[in-house]
DNA sequence: CAAAAGTCGGGCAAATTGCCCGGCCTTTCT
DNA sequence: AGAAAGGCCGGGCAATTTGCCCGACTTTTG
């Protein structure tokens, strides 16, 4: 909002390529500026102190600390942050969770790029933004009461789902969130009995029907 | 080998319907004759004491005690019983346990009907048989020395291992296989072991990777 | 027949789970 | 602003399960 002019952008993705590829997108149009990037959660935070920013674009899916709790911090510390999520999860569950974490929108990886570009834009004047796919999936999703349970979760849980199903002990767990094992072994319980599942053999079973896993990294 | 003309079939499988597809196509054929049906393990045991059989042609997919296991209980009692698997998994290490069981041939239902009939043919003359696609992955296995660690499993633990991550309880395991929970989860506890899993999340990754989990019946 | 492998299950210490609680934050409502 | 509600963190503790070992018995194999 400085100059009137430029959106102001951060990007963030764990992958280098990936951002240059964005940034070179974003770019070509007149109105966006990329001012920076950052690589994960914790950058994004401190990158968002320094520059004076309109709007994060980022992927929820990085290493360390969730993407997700990313965002809650940021908007705790900037509650006017306006972030946009552009992931590669088609799972309405992830939009809804990060909705609920203080993102404005959410867009999948397999949109076409005009709909970021209109997302940001949305979301710039301060609309939230689903990308059609997720808008869709959602609204199936809510008529097929079918994984709605998974919204039961808080957004931390949610986290602490996904690493769990990903096969990382509960130690890693807890020390990449800074919190105590015994936290983390809480939310697994909490989790289990929210989703109504008995052993964490029906917890990865459900994970991998909500596509919380996904199954081409198990190769 | 009663008329040295006719081979006599005895067909199990727990779908009715599925006994009458393959009752008509094995009829058709000149030289064999379906004399009895199945529509489990302990039936199949019994028939089997019965009739005199040259063959028998078996869906290990079954519920109750697991069809790897009435396989092994029919040779004990009739040891020249001639086997063979006709299975939808496509998973060689299902082949290789149900060969291990007993059985003289794997067969997979995606083959074409006339590689069923020869199989048929051949494990009549005593020949172990594999159908091409099974062949094919065994070979492709061996060398990339991936999923050779499931073949350290005993036939009884495959089993286990099946039910377990089809998420049912262990008491309900050692009640259909009529021995007491602590051996369950002994047999639970060296499957791990052996597989090198150290928590039921990763177990049951493995399991889908290896196809063990059919992902269709997650639905 | 001897040796090796598989099945079944008891035992027991160590680890984890299930469940509850209290403290400390935010967010929301009035 | 004050109150109420919900989320996060983690201690505590009993009940259960896991991890690991062992022995008996049967079956397969050389």
């Amino acid at each position: 909002m400085t100059d009137s002019e430029s959106i102001r952008i951060l990007l963030v993705d764990d992958h280098a390529i990936v951002r240059e590829g964005y940034r070179s997108l974003l770019e070509k149009q007149s109105g966006m500026e990329v001012v920076a990037e950052a690589a994960d959660g914790a950058e994004a935070y401190s990158r968002f102190k320094d520059c004076n920013l309109d709007i994060a674009v980022m992927d929820i899916s990085m290493p360390g600390q969730g993407g997700l709790e990313a965002i809650k911090r940021i908007k705790q510390r900037c509650p006017d942050a306006k972030i946009l999520v552009f992931s590669m999860h088609q799972n309405p569950s992830f939009a809804v969770q990060a909705i609920r974490a203080g993102a404005l929108g959410y867009v999948t990886k397999s949109s076409a790029p005009d709909v970021l570009i209109r997302a940001i834009h949305d979301i710039y004047a301060g609309r939230i933004t689903l990308s059609a796919d997720i808008a869709q999936a959602l609204a199936l999703e809510k008529l097929g009461g079918d994984s709605i349970a998974l919204q039961e979760l808080t957004v931390r849980e949610f986290d602490i789902l996904r690493m769990l199903v990903n096969a990382r002990p509960t130690d890693d767990i807890a020390q990449t969130l800074n919190i105590s094992p015994k936290t983390v072994s809480n939310s697994h319980y909490i989790i289990k009995r929210k989703l109504g599942v008995a052993s964490d053999i029906e917890l990865t079973r459900l994970a991998i029907k909500m596509n919380i896993i996904n199954l081409l990294d198990l190769s």
